[in-house]
Order: C-alpha cells, then sequence, then structure tokens
DNA sequence: GACTAACCTTGACCCAGATCAATTGGGACT
DNA sequence: AGTCCCAATTGATCTGGGTCAAGGTTAGTC
C-alpha cells in the first residue's frame, strides 16, 4: 500500500486526548473539533508535506514519529522539528509550510480541514491558548536546540539527542526517569546525523564510541539501554545536575 | 549611571505600536493595557535578565538591540534570540527565563506587570492571538537558524547573519530592499560569532574575506554597505532568488 | 596628545569532524 | 539457505575552522 488510508477513532480513547492541541477542550469542544475531524495514516518514509506544498489541513501526530527538515539546493539538510505523539503539524494563518514534513516510522495522524479549524479557534480560547503554550515549548526546545547545533562536540550531541528522546519517552509514563532505561532510537543514523548537523559516519563512530565507553548498550541497531542516566547527562554537557538525588 | 531608569510615553506616539504584541488592540485594550504598563531602559552591556531569574515583567523593546543567549558551565555560549525593537521578551505562565537577556546597544523596554498581564490576555483575544502569531514567527526565524547552525559554512553563516540584520531593518521602511543598502552591526564580533556558533577570529576572517571580494564595504567596525543585494543573497546559499525582480 | 582599554585583525599551527572508500550485517524476499 | 538491498560500521586521509599568539585601531579620559 502507499497511498494514505483514512481510518477513524473517538476522541475519548485518543491516547493524546490531554497533551496535544485539544488538550483543554471540554466536551462540546471536542465535539465542535471531532465534526472537521479526519485521521489519516503515513507509512514509515512517507512525506506528509513537501516544502512549499499549501497545506489542506493541520493536525497533531497521534502515534508514530515525523521529521521537519529544511534543505538548500545543493542538498544539505538540516532537521528542524522532531514531531512526537500530541505534537501540532502546520500553522493556522498560512497557506504554506517551508518544511519537508516526513513520516520517519508509520504514523497516524488527526488531521483537521484548515479554514474550519482557523474559524473554531477564533470562538475557542481553550484551543488558542493551548497552541500557543505549545508554540512557546517549541520554541524553548529549539532555542536548546541550537545551543547543541552551534557549540556542542559530536559526542555531546549524540549524547543530547539521546536525552531529547528518553526525555519525551518518559513524559508519557508518569514516573520519573530512573536508570536502565530502554528504549527504541525512532530515527535512522543519517536522520540523527540531519538533526545534529553531523554527517553520518560521524553520528556511528560517535554512537560505537559511547557503547566502548559503556555510556550506552547497543542491540542491534536501534535498542538502546542506558545503564546510568546521570553518566549520559554528563556526556551531553547539560548543565543541570543528575537532576534526581545525586 | 549604572542602574535602569523609569521615563515614560503614550502609546500615540509609539513606533512599535503596530508590530509589538499590542499590535491588534483597540483604543480600549490600550487604555488596559497601559494602566499595567511602565518604560524602562538599559544602557549598552546591561544584563536585563539572568537565567534562572524570576521575572516579575514581560514587555517589549521599544528601541535598541538585545540578545538572548545560553550558556554552558564552561563557558560556551550560544546565542538563541537576536531582540529587536517590537519583539518581545518573558513568556506568560513561566515564572523564569532560560535564558541570559543582554542589551548590546541602549535598550527601551515597554514593560508589563506579568500577572496582571497574564490575567488581562485571558480576556482580550487580540493579545493572545498576536502574541501567537510573533511566537509562530519566531519560532520559524529559530528553525531557519538552525539551517545556519547546522549546515552552512562559516562564509556563509556571515552572509546570512547580514541579511537577517538588513531584512529586519529594512522592514521598518515599507520600500523593498534594493541595492547600496547602509546598516550598521548592533553587534560586536564576538556577539556574532556567539550567533552563528563560530569563534571571534574566524569571524574576523570571513568579514574581512567578504569585504575582500566586494561582498560589503566596511568602513569602520560596524558602519557596513552592500553594493549587490543579490551578490549577498548568494553568499548566504538561500535557495530563494533574488527576491525582487531578478 | 599620550594613556588606557576595549575591540578587532592577522598569522601560524592543529585537530575534530568531513570526505572518500571499502566492508559488514541483517532483514525480506524467493 | 542463498541473494538482494539498504543501513551501518570502520578505516585512511583531508580540511575548515578552532586555538594560541601578536599586533593594530579607535574612542575615551586625564
Amino acid at each position: 500500500m502507499s497511498t494514505p488510508k483514512d481510518i477513524s477513532t473517538s476522541c475519548d480513547s485518543c491516547p493524546i486526548r490531554h497533551r496535544a492541541v485539544c488538550a483543554r477542550c471540554n466536551a462540546d469542544e471536542l465535539v465542535e473539533l471531532d465534526s472537521i475531524k479526519y485521521y489519516r495514516t503515513y507509512e514509515a518514509g512517507q512525506t506528509v508535506i513537501w516544502s512549499g506544498d499549501i497545506m489542506g489541513f493541520v493536525g497533531s501526530v497521534v502515534s508514530g514519529v515525523a521529521t521537519l527538515t529544511q534543505t538548500m539546493e545543493d542538498g544539505r539538510t538540516q532537521m528542524v522539528g522532531l514531531l512526537l505523539p500530541s505534537d501540532f503539524v502546520g500553522r493556522p494563518g498560512r497557506d504554506g509550510t517551508p518544511y519537508n514534513v516526513v513520516a520517519t516510522t508509520d504514523v497516524v495522524m488527526c488531521c483537521f480541514r484548515k479554514k474550519p479549524f482557523e474559524e473554531l479557534m477564533e470562538q475557542t480560547p481553550h484551543i488558542a491558548q493551548r497552541l500557543l503554550e505549545m508554540t512557546l515549548d517549541e520554541l524553548d526546545a529549539a532555542r536548546e536546540w541550537m545551543l547543541v547545533l552551534g557549540r556542542k562536540t559530536a559526542r555531546e550531541k549524540i549524547a543530547s539527542l539521546l536525552l531529547i528522546i528518553v526525555r519525551r519517552d518518559a513524559s508519557l509514563t508518569p514516573d520519573g526517569i530512573g536508570d536502565n532505561v530502554v528504549f527504541d532510537l525512532p530515527l535512522t543514523r543519517e536522520a540523527m546525523a540531519d538533526y545534529l548537523g553531523l554527517t553520518l559516519e560521524t553520528v556511528s563512530r560517535q554512537m560505537s564510541a559511547l557503547k566502548r565507553d559503556g555510556v550506552i548498550q547497543l542491540e542491534g541497531k536501534r535498542h538502546i539501554t542506558v545503564p546510568k542516566m546521570g553518566r549520559l547527562m554528563d556526556e551531553a554537557g547539560d548543565d543541570s545536575d543528575g537532576g534526581f538525588i545525586g
């Protein structure tokens, strides 16, 4: 199958009900949203939107991982956003996106037709408020990322990326982050390189180095265990202390 | 004088009246805002807020230039925001900033006491809408900056920074950007380096190289003439064409 | 009109990460 | 169980920008 498939689901059982743009909506508002929404799935590798395209919708990632990338004519590409479940795609008030949006795993999106969504947003402060909050969070994340891109070494960059993913995963489970954390990388080495402003060879070398030094354990290419979170944080060069006890 | 000085001004004659967070406010709303606002000036080099500090206000840059920077323990610093007139400082709903805010020229800020501003925002969609729009713009700018940091060469980085400044300056004057544009850099070489993830030596060398190659003319350290905008755009590696005619 | 203190420029050398080039590994098909 | 294909690893070498070090400029200040 190579074309998106429409499916359908209810907000009640939605895994991102309380974190997405609809988080603050009450039952009535959900009904309104429901009337303009539809689900759509994308396969791993499929492009959701091309840079410059007109977007007829905005929406939320329900499950899976997508990336936002910018490309120069000569092919150099930089990832500028990592879209995880609950993240919002598209910009109310603009027709095009300046970014490519690509599914890196199979993705389910909850889409809203753009025009009606914009109208609904005008009347529904709960939506606009939540979107502002989410956008401010993304801006903070983007700024932290700038520090990573501008000033960190390759090893620190890799450690920082692993931390970002661990933290996002952990935000799904209520309990804090302990040790022996296990997770799967949703990105290829090339995608990691595009995220971090490195080449895929450097990513591979630094992953091997972190493994050799016992900071992470690798099983296959994607399955990772972090025996000691504090160690990983040190490697990332984050000035925050161990975060827990210490 | 080394402490901020309070001054007072009316919104009517405010140079950023139609671009700042108050842009969409009507006369009544301005009266509300006026009741919680005060002006404050900072001298070049003065720190407006330290990372981690509790901010009692949010506000707009009225004139001058300030920077938002993030620092690692070992002193590596990355600029994550360049605050020009009309830009918003602070985050409603959060007490601290994770960034240092420093005035790089003399700066006038229009400050709003935080708590009342947040309350006013709840009742005034015009403010929240405008803030959302501005935040989305900043997010786009941050993402373009990520491409600069992650994938551009030192020469391209310098050209990109010059372009950003020229464009922001030009947005104050209604007519498009022609050739023989003249402007003053509001940043030291070191600040430019922190912006671009370079060292100040590299910035200096690349400025000299752009001068030698006739892309820019330098008079003193800060006064710059761009004889041909198209040339500068080419050097920046932006995929957008000349922007005008071409 | 010399003194000072930032700020900037330029040079020489070095190294982290890029580039170029083989291999290797691991799933999904026959 | 072989083979195809793509992702990843690993090695050898190169280079852009960092680092270290020496001057040069400019604007105040007395």
